[in-house]
DNA sequence: TGTACATCAGTGAACGCGCGTTCACTGATGTAC
DNA sequence: TGTACATCAGTGAACGCGCGTTCACTGATGTAC
């Protein structure tokens, strides 16, 4: 055991509990909260390696085989996960504003933004588009990559579907001017993961936003 | 000699001849230019080590020292002459089309997209937001950073200034309203730059661009 | 109910690699005399 | 005009580090009899 030891005069040594027999799975949980840890605190990809992820787990690093294949396996496992937890925060809050589609298209443009904002090495690692040029020494493929977004997209094409259907907004093609307003958002996260030096107009966001959903200013 | 050497039978040697006296400054460009080099192909900054630039110039790794104190040095100068090259290009489309202001708008913005569509290793490194975390360990200051693209942001302020002062745009803030068509430039970059597989709508640059700029339909 | 054993969950040492950085050095070249 | 020498432009070997990966292994635990 050389990890889990501080060289202070006190050694403090991380006692993990080994799963019980048949649950060995577990592990494989914990491998992909230790590498969005490690993605979360250091935005990153390259920080997250197999020894990095195992010292943050408490376990010897060839332990880290049965479960995934190579580093990029636990990084996409990883990254999938958190394409869940934007769907997720998405969903509620659409489900939130239930009556008024204006409005509940906003909550879910904002949300979006809060979730680059709140998770900026997240957001980074899932639409920074990081991933292309490392795929060619992997078992991923391409369309791995690509479906992880789509569910979280389904959530705004509804979203300013509804607009459209209750006569807020006018659009030849619903799913067109979501994807626009897509570009428009991914466009506003950059601000919230740059460093805060350059000079954003203060509604930035509504000047984007309105005009790409086609809605008029409130 | 270890580096510019093959192991197939036949040993290739990179023959470089050496700086006249007074004329070594010119290998602070060469090592420049090999870093570009280097992230266009790899597109990761990580790519771009002291050893892997010096074996491009064909110099040994000690050689970086008298021109850079670091890796995160040359990275900057790269990325620096990346930005050069965006502003230079973006100023030569707006010269192209004196007279229509709305084309010339339009120019510089299809020249934008075309840079990183051309460019997208280069492109993400120069927006992609890559460099806060890794400046806490470096001798770059984050004004460094912010500046870097503000002559390109100027250009495009210029050209929708041009279409509001023809009564081709109406505008109440000519730089926020820029503000927020590069950052729906940013999001529909991001389509260039990673793998096709989504399917994007046939128009969506239309979709994005005449919205936030303010412009009607051609 | 007791026990032998197969399996599961994980260990620890070792390997070769590329990296950043240091150090003392070398050989060409311009310049002072 | 010739020559000694300081300086410039780089070299090459060595170091310690973290990395991915391999290998033989260990000890607890559930299960068959």
């Amino acid at each position: 055991m050389t990890e889990g030891e501080r060289s202070e005069g006190i050694r403090i040594r991380v006692v993990r509990v080994r799963n019980r027999r048949g649950e060995g799975g577990r592990l494989r949980d914990e491998i992909i909260d230790a590498a969005a840890e490690l993605l979360d605190e250091t935005g990153d990809q390259h920080a997250v390696t197999l020894r990095s992820v195992a010292r943050r787990v408490g376990i010897a690093t060839p332990s880290i085989y049965p479960h995934f294949p190579d580093r990029l396996a636990i990084l996409l496992a990883a990254v999938q996960g958190e394409f869940t937890g934007l769907e997720r925060a998405l969903g509620a809050a659409a489900e939130q504003e239930v009556t008024d589609p204006r409005r509940r298209l906003l909550a879910v443009c904002e949300t979006y933004l809060d979730f680059a904002e709140h998770h900026p090495q997240r957001y980074r690692m899932m639409f920074g588009g990081l991933w292309a040029p490392t795929l060619e020494h992997s078992s991923l493929t391409e369309t791995d990559l690509v479906m992880l977004g789509a569910p979280s997209m389904l959530v705004l094409v509804e979203a300013l579907d509804a607009c459209v259907a209750a006569g807020t907004v006018a659009s030849d093609h619903v799913s067109a001017d979501a994807t626009a307003l897509w570009a428009g958002l991914h466009g506003l996260a950059h601000r919230r993961i740059v460093p805060p030096s350059y000079s954003w107009p203060e509604n930035i966001t509504e000047r984007v936003i309105l005009p790409l959903a086609r809605l008029d200013a409130a």
